[in-house]
RNA sequence: GCCCUCAUCGUCUAGAGGCCCAGGACGCCGCCCUUUCAAGGCGGUAGCACGGGUUCGAAUCCCGUUGGGGGCACCA
């Protein structure tokens, strides 16, 4: 049974970048019908907050991104928040210690580096291994005075290396990493404790991850070694680590990046399948000559061996164009419903009868609402730009013919306003209907015109034309 | 500095030795359609970082160079 997790902290608002690998990871769990653990890595009380926690679950509801296992839902080995397991890992460290697998440090980094100075190394070499072999005596020492210990893993003294999923063969020479810190002094567990300690202990066999996070591999697997020596658990699990999302420029996308903000799409109005599709689309790919693909369509076809190694921009056009393509793939009635929510107090059948005139011209939701706000206003403005298309002798001729409609549809609408501007004045289309549509929307840019005039109704529409005749 | 990692159009990618004088998408530029804006259709622009090998044959394999990114915390 393939288990996977994705295992966020909750620090500032979720980014893409979080949401790209919560992805993958769920699409690999959903494709090979394994479980999907959601846990939460809250173990630096300065940074997490519970606000950013309710965003996290909040944004993942919001995107479909459902779990097995987690918070709020449950699942056979809770708690998933590390901060209701300190417990396990007091208990954990504790047997690491006296199995020999993790020693007291009482070295502080500047008599590390201090050593470094006088054997003549670089003093940014970091740490020397320098407490392993303290004795009894020393500690005591130590401990007289008044000095607190972290608790640091033994690195086994040869090559560590692993077949990763992404990468292919990635290894680390012995030596080449130090022994570090799992327990800081005033007794809180770490990330390089807590996250393969859950993982061992949930019986996760794929982490899927960020790339950043790739030379922490070896020490997660010389611990994960030492879980098995005591019995934790029993094997080490597969790693895969996925390329960066990198922003503007080339840096990774990082959380102060507005273009990061997972809010920010979906205040804008992107669509939830939209956005995973676009996120999808950074690092691997459905098929040669295909980019739009529903998140069924991704599940079926997601591996993450197909996942490449090199890091991908985000392109903010790119995946505004993904998104407007799944807005034109939403079922009309679906559309309108979706649309519903960002036209508040919008009687629905209004909405739904103004939906198909903007869900081909749009790339967003806010968008469209936008484009439909002169349908449901009261009072138009017109901005001065748009205005000099007004046309007095258009209006004038227009209002007459408008009034005197029998009834109040799009074909005669357009019949009548042909008949009058265009055979009448003899004008260019450009020339007849600009006019009106600024009259009537306050914009250059509009639905369709004649439908706009059908929905706003006669009253509306007139009342606009005369104002704007002056 | 040390360690790790990546390298195909501006961007995201297809490509796992001959199907590729490299395909798709976004962007951009034309044209068509057209009441505006879109959508749609058609066409165009642009790329295998460099140098050595291996091979009958390399974008694809190997080595090196260069360039990019990341890590070297009592953050995650």
């Amino acid at each position: 049974m393939i288990r996977v997790r994705f295992s966020p902290s909750p620090t500032g608002n979720p980014h893409v970048g979080l949401i790209r690998t919560c992805l993958f990871n769920w699409a690999y769990a959903r494709h090979v019908g394994g479980t999907f653990v959601l846990r939460i890595e809250d173990t630096d009380a300065a940074r997490d907050s519970e606000e950013s926690y309710r965003a996290l679950l909040d944004s993942l509801r919001w995107l479909g991104l459902n779990w097995d296992e987690g918070p709020e839902v449950g699942g056979p080995h809770g708690p998933y928040r590390q901060s209701e397991r300190r417990a396990i890992y007091a208990d954990i460290a504790d047997r690491l210690v006296k199995a020999g697998h993790v020693y007291e440090s009482y070295s502080t980094p500047e008599e590390t580096e201090a050593r470094h100075r006088t054997a003549g190394r670089d003093p940014k070499l970091g740490y020397d291994n320098f407490d392993r072999s303290l004795t009894d005596e020393q500690r005591a020492a130590y401990r007289a005075e008044g000095r607190q210990a972290v608790l640091r893993v033994r690195m086994p003294d040869e090559d560590v290396g692993w077949h990763d999923l992404v990468r292919g063969d990635v290894s680390f020479a012995a030596g080449s990493v130090a022994d570090f810190v799992v327990v800081r002094a005033n007794g809180d567990p770490l990330y390089t404790l807590t996250n393969p300690v859950d993982d061992a202990l949930m019986r996760i066999t794929h982490v899927l991850r960020g790339e950043d996070l790739l030379p922490s591999t070896p020490r997660q697997i010389a611990l994960y070694r030492a879980l098995i020596d005591i019995g934790v658990t029993d094997f080490v699990p597969s790693f895969g680590h996925l390329p960066y999302v990198m922003g503007e420029g080339n840096k990774k996308l990082s959380k102060r990046d507005p273009q990061s903000s997972l809010k920010l799409y979906r205040e804008q109005g992107y669509l939830p399948e939209g956005l995973l599709n676009y996120l999808a689309l950074l690092g691997w790919s459905i098929a040669a000559d295909r980019d739009v693909f529903s998140l069924d369509e991704m599940v079926a076809a997601f591996d993450i061996a197909d996942v490449n190694a090199n890091p991908a921009r985000f392109d903010p056009k790119k995946c505004e164009a993904i998104n407007a393509a799944h807005i034109r793939l939403l079922d009309p009635a679906e559309f309108a419903r979706r649309l519903a929510d960002w036209l508040p107090g919008v009687p629905f059948e209004l909405v739904a009868a103004a939906a198909p005139l903007v869900q081909e011209r749009v790339q967003t939701l806010a968008e469209a609402a936008d484009m439909l706000r002169f349908l449901v206003v009261d009072d138009i403005v017109i901005d001065a730009t748009a205005a000099k298309q007004l046309d007095t002798e258009v209006l004038g001729a227009a209002i007459p013919a408008l009034s005197a409609l029998p009834v109040w549809e799009a074909t005669p609408i357009e019949d009548a306003l042909r008949a009058v501007l265009v055979d009448g004045l003899g004008l260019k289309p450009r020339r007849a209907f600009g006019p009106i549509r600024v009259a009537v929307t306050g914009r250059t840019v509009s639905p369709p015109l004649f439908e706009s005039l059908e929905l706003l109704g006669r009253d509306r529409a007139l009342t606009r034309l005369q104002a704007a005749r002056g």
